[in-house]
DNA sequence: TCTGGGGTCCTAGGACCC
DNA sequence: TCTGGGGTCCTAGGACCC
């Protein structure tokens, strides 16, 4: 029988600190920009258990954060850190199955087969304690033939926890559970089936809820499918090539000054291009969004028509797209702008970096070569 | 309390081609 | 004078995830 075993890791990027700071263990210890340091834009990356306690979220606004808990100890994020730290976690899951599908720098499936829930439960235990005694880095696992359920049932394991469920008590285990709990659900979802009167997963499956879940779609189909333990999952379960890059900068301060905004988009669109060239990748369209100072967006963007690499198509294209927003902008709200972003996206592998390209999947995105049956000739014409 | 930075996928209309 | 269906690409926006 094959057994998802989808891990987790508890707190990360606190973890990962902690390793370094022993002192600050059962303290309540938050990775993000610090509040202190006067007016800061940001948002908690990571909070320990303890800082839970006061309420503290990923994701909550730091100023939030330091009235919820003015002694917590602030860390400011180091990223290169919680990416060497999650490969150490790669490299120990592979020692335990050649199936691991990495889904974000704290999550990864393991999958094996196992004749039982017994053996599959025994196999979380060691994982969970590899990571443990090796690493110092704590992980909750949840564990299921469905890797939908399998990652459910982590959440509820948290912290330091294991949680296994059978494949003939799937419906019951999250017969109870809040349909957001589902992944895929967010607010707006679980106020369209508040709507309905459904709250919980089981009430997914009532008979006269089918007909109005159709509101929603083939995900509607699929929230039904597995309320009754039998979830849709794709049999490709492979992670591919990334699809797009983006480099997004949140301002200072927020400003409708032209020549700082198109500074900034510059640098943008010039750290996106690198990035992009680094990895093996050229890009072939480009998208420059707009927050405004009351958080809505704007975006737009625009095909090159071919595959480009270097910086200064990124450049030239992120100046016009900006200054076509700006301007429409002006005849209009005029809002002040508080977030600028450029994305470059139709990735594909550039000439003579399949060796790059190969390291780069084993890293941790294993799957199907991007390079099969797609020769990239230098001026070769994209399809269409 | 005033909201980051990095991604993916889906929808939908219009252009364009056969 | 009035009438198709199917497929792909481009673009904008939105929901969601970590």
């Amino acid at each position: 029988m094959r057994w998802c075993l989808y891990v987790d890791m508890d707190a990360f990027y606190v973890s990962c600190e902690l390793r370094d700071r022993g002192d600050l263990r059962g303290l309540p210890v938050v990775v993000g920009p610090d509040p202190r340091q006067g007016h800061v834009r940001g948002v908690v990356l990571s909070a320990s258990y303890e800082a839970r306690r006061f309420g503290l979220r990923s994701a909550m606004p730091v100023s939030r954060a330091h009235a919820l808990c003015p002694a917590a100890v602030w860390i400011p994020a180091d990223f290169p850190k919680y990416e060497r730290a999650a490969r150490e976690v790669r490299a120990v899951l592979f020692r335990f199955s050649p199936d691991v599908l990495p889904f974000s720098i704290d999550e990864a499936a393991v999958w094996v087969d196992l004749p039982s829930a017994i053996e599959a439960r025994d196999l979380g235990d060691r994982i969970q304690a590899t990571l443990h005694s090796e690493l110092q880095l704590p992980a909750s696992i949840g564990i299921s033939p469905y890797r939908t359920v399998a990652k459910i049932a982590t959440d509820t394991a948290k912290p330091a926890g294991i949680r296994v469920v059978p494949p003939n008590e799937t419906a019951d285990f999250l017969a109870p559970l809040p349909v957001r709990s589902i992944p895929g659900v967010g607010p707006k979802t679980e106020a369209v089936l508040q709507g309905l009167g459904i709250e919980t997963i089981g009430q997914l499956r009532t008979g006269n809820s089918t007909s109005q879940l159709r509101r929603l779609g083939t995900f509607g189909e699929e929230l039904r499918a597995l309320a009754s333990g039998s979830p849709h999952e794709s049999t490709e379960l492979d992670v591919g090539p990334p699809k797009s890059r983006s480099s997004d900068r949140t301002l200072p301060e927020d400003t409708r000054d032209e020549a700082t905004l198109a500074d900034a988009v510059r640098d943008l669109a010039r750290e996106a291009a690198v990035g992009v060239q680094s990895e093996g990748f050229r890009y072939e369209n480009l998208t420059v969004r707009i927050r405004w100072e009351d958080f809505q967006q704007v975006q737009r963007g625009r095909s090159l028509g071919a595959a480009r690499e270097g910086t200064e198509p990124s450049v030239a294209e992120a100046a016009r797209l900006l200054h076509e927003l700006l301007q429409e902008e002006r005849t209009g709200r005029n809002r002040r702008v508080r977030l600028l972003s450029v994305r470059l996206g139709g990735l594909s592998p550039r000439v003579g970096t399949q060796r790059r390209l190969d390291r780069y999947l084993r890293a941790g995105r294993r799957g199907r070569a991007p390079l099969d049956g797609a020769p990239d000739e230098p001026g070769a014409s994209p399809k269409r």
